[in-house]
DNA sequence: CTTAGTGCACAACCTGCAGTTGTTTATCTT
DNA sequence: AAGATAAACAACTGCAGGTTGTGCACTAAG
């Protein structure tokens, strides 16, 4: 491919060659390869270079298409300066939601989101430079933060049941905490160990809930399929969280009240990182931060937002 | 990357091997040399599989990316389903707004934007299937389309004095074609025998201008830079062409009258070309064609507006 | 703790392709 | 017609990229 844009860019095979340090030959073949492969002729050669065919033209844009994400690819693991590295919680989370709005608000900054397992993982990677920021909730003063890692609160994602059109809540207005005692509630790819799990075992085990975290995550079509189809079942969901909404499968979403189960995000990064993405997404965040009213909300007691 | 990919997908290298058909060992020297090349460790290996790296989790969605880029890129090539591909007379033109207007309003339909020498090119290219439509001017009714080509008049492209600040008729409200006698008009990249040619030969020869059309074309920057630094140059420029405007060049648009010089364009496809996407364009061409008036307005004797 | 099983890496080998040099052909220029 | 330029063809060669064979680390089961 970048044979072929240089031989575009020079317009004959021999200053291509040249450029590329190899042979004018090497040039031919390599051209010849592609064209075989793509069954069809790229150039009309003449006596003074080589000039496009209607299908070169048409193959031209897609070719340096091609060599611009090849550059980025290299470019989101080149040590240096490399995009801005952000892990979230989860795909659905709201935090992903916030990048999505930083990205809309800042696309010239390179992003790259990931996804890593608990926040000691997370808070190692900032340490080693590794990931510029993560989403988490913050653990308890008892076991603070080193002094490198600084964080701020950013937002409290709202959970709200879901449930589909049978299930014995679904016409309810809201329901309190107490109300979904003797409910089944279904949370599939809960990973043993992780900050969501330890969040749920800790409102399973204040509220004396019935949460199953078993079974594998089939993607949110299946989740969305299964709770539409089984009156027995609900689940939580974030307020934010914008799926793919499936048409006539009467999923409800309920709020949930007394207290209100919130999971609180921060934001974390290192004292010292010199990126400028993350001045910009503390910027932008502080920004889109709205006020925070933490009255009637259920938190875990190791998580402190601030 | 693809092997990469289906390393991810698959989670682990005896998998990847059997999908690919190729080793075990195979992928396992593909991967490293992927790691080697790019310096970073992408996968750890483990007594289950291949999990990604913080670094292989940055790196996948621009791999997927590429992936589909060269995807498209032989699409763009394949004989069969491939996007609609359409010709412009320059990419500065009136047909080339109209081409990024008909993207915006269907953005699902691949489009490949190609420039042809002249009509005669263009027609063939109809016939023989190598493009889908194209944008010219039609000549005249004496030498007539083949009778398997149709056409649509499309618009009129207004032309425009460019003039930088210190130029004459940089004052000017708008300028007669008669006032232009004795200016010098400066149009470089107008290639001999194309029909921009043909075009300032007919306005040349009738109102006894002065157009050089000598010279390479070293891009819109180059001329834009040259017109506002020359005092005594002017160019021609399409109403509707968007470029990026220099600041502080103090370039003036100032418009032509009696008669105001138009660019007619039409629409060439072939009678039998089934492509869906055509359909669409001539769709969106016909909703988008505003009324017609042709009073006042001046084109070659060749040209036709049908 | 042992034992079987799983999964990746290393070593040695082999094949073919991507590059080289040398030469020919075709076209434009003078 | 001669010379210059640009690409293609031909023959050769080294190494990239595949193979088989094997070893090692870790996991799971008893």
């Amino acid at each position: 491919m970048r044979t072929f844009v240089v031989v575009v860019d020079t317009g004959q095979f021999q200053e291509a060659a040249a450029d590329l340090s190899i042979t004018q030959q090497a040039v031919s073949k390599r051209i010849a390869g592609l064209e075989k492969n793509l069954a069809v002729r790229l150039f009309t050669r003449t006596a003074r270079g080589a000039r496009l065919t209607i299908d070169g033209q048409a193959f031209l844009p897609h070719a340096r298409e091609l060599l611009r994400v090849a550059e980025r690819a290299v470019a989101s693991v080149l040590p240096g300066s490399r995009p801005l590295r952000v892990d979230v919680i989860a795909s659905r989370s709201a935090a992903s939601g916030l990048m999505r709005g930083f990205h809309r608000a800042h696309p010239e900054i390179e992003l790259d989101v990931v996804m890593l397992f608990d926040v000691e993982t997370a808070v190692a990677a900032i340490r080693s430079g590794a990931i510029d920021a993560s989403f988490r909730a913050v653990a308890v003063p008892g076991r603070p933060l080193p002094e490198d890692i600084e964080s701020v609160w950013v937002l409290d994602e709202t959970l709200q049941l879901l449930t589909g059109p049978a299930h014995a809540l679904a016409g309810a207005r809201s329901v309190t905490v107490a109300q979904l005692a003797g409910h089944r509630i279904w949370m599939p790819g809960i990973v043993p160990g992780t900050e969501w799990a330890a969040y749920y075992d800790d409102l399973v085990a204040e509220f004396d809930l019935t949460i199953e975290a078993t079974g594998p995550n089939f993607g949110s079509d299946a989740l969305l399929d299964t709770i539409a189809d089984t009156p027995a079942l609900a689940t939580f969901m974030g307020e934010q969280t914008r799926l793919v909404w499936p048409a006539d499968h009467g999923l409800r979403r309920i709020p949930v009240t007394d207290p209100m189960p919130v999971y609180p995000h921060s934001l974390l990064w290192h004292r010292d990182n010199p990126h400028p993405g993350l001045a910009a997404l503390r910027a932008h965040l502080a920004a889109a931060a709205a006020g925070h009213d933490a009255a009637g909300t259920w938190v875990p007691g190791w998580a402190i937002r601030r």
